[in-house]
DNA sequence: CTGTGTGCAAAGGGTTTGCAAGTAC
DNA sequence: GTACTTGCAAACCCTTTGCACACAG
């Protein structure tokens, strides 16, 4: 069973080998928030603007998300399962390495409790953490 | 006593009226994060490169920072008056409304205990929050 | 006076839009 | 066949760099 077929079937998106070969490279990556850099290295033979496009029909379709993190640089990461296009369930931690730049989705880490100013509601929060990852840690 | 003009002394920077005028903007907009377009508007007679090289001064020195936020847009907020050019003291949250689209400083929503998995050294935090703000929620 | 800041021009990088041709369903 | 997607060109916006002139200290 392919798993990228399977998710794009399920958001109701048609399965071109671009958009196949996108989402494999989530798919590999699933822990990890990739920046347009890094799938423009990944991929063979693309086109930028296709891959702009197909980032935000991705997005909008809740198959991907952006990882909200302390560099400037947009990642984007895999969505759970249960995201759907106006109901992105993203609220994990996204942790950028200082050394190494990779962001990394710490699913475990999740939205402690926040106590939020009176007459603020809160629809959504991101923890951005930046420091050393445990790669990184274990070369030095 | 010109508030701005001891910022700037304070961390050793020139007084020049450009830098006075982009400093008072902040300091009358203290609890919020400002976009360039923002300050742009509010500036009479103004060198957008300039400004530029005035925010990433300013940056450099510890008397604004980056508000991270939700929103996809770089944001400035004031420092605390203890931050210093390598030691940003701004672990306090950003909110973004989602209906005016205004961040603010929340300084008394400050980071929770964050447990990281093992090997994972945390140097910084920062939380970004979204929803309704209070004036908004005040208005329906 | 000296070193820093400013203003202008130009360039760079990321991202979006328009449109014709191609393709999934 | 029809609606959506792709690929190319061009444009747009934000931001940076280089350099001569102006100004703060």
């Amino acid at each position: 069973m392919d798993k990228a077929v399977q998710i794009l079937s399920q958001h109701k998106l048609r399965k071109t080998p671009f958009r196949l070969d996108v989402l494999k490279l989530f798919l590999n990556n699933s822990t990890k928030g990739l920046t347009t850099h890094y799938i423009e290295e990944s991929l063979e033979d693309f086109d930028r603007i296709t891959l702009y496009r197909t980032l935000k029909t991705f997005e909008k379709s809740g198959v991907i998300h952006v990882a909200i993190d302390t560099s400037q640089t947009t990642k984007y990461a895999l969505c759970h399962d249960d995201c759907t296009a106006h109901n992105h369930l993203d609220d994990h931690a996204h942790f950028l390495c200082n050394q190494c730049g990779e962001t990394y989705c710490l699913e475990n880490v999740i939205r402690p409790e926040i106590t939020l100013p009176s007459d603020y509601t809160l629809s959504s929060a991101h923890l951005a953490l930046s420091g050393i990852c445990s790669s990184c840690n274990a070369q030095s």
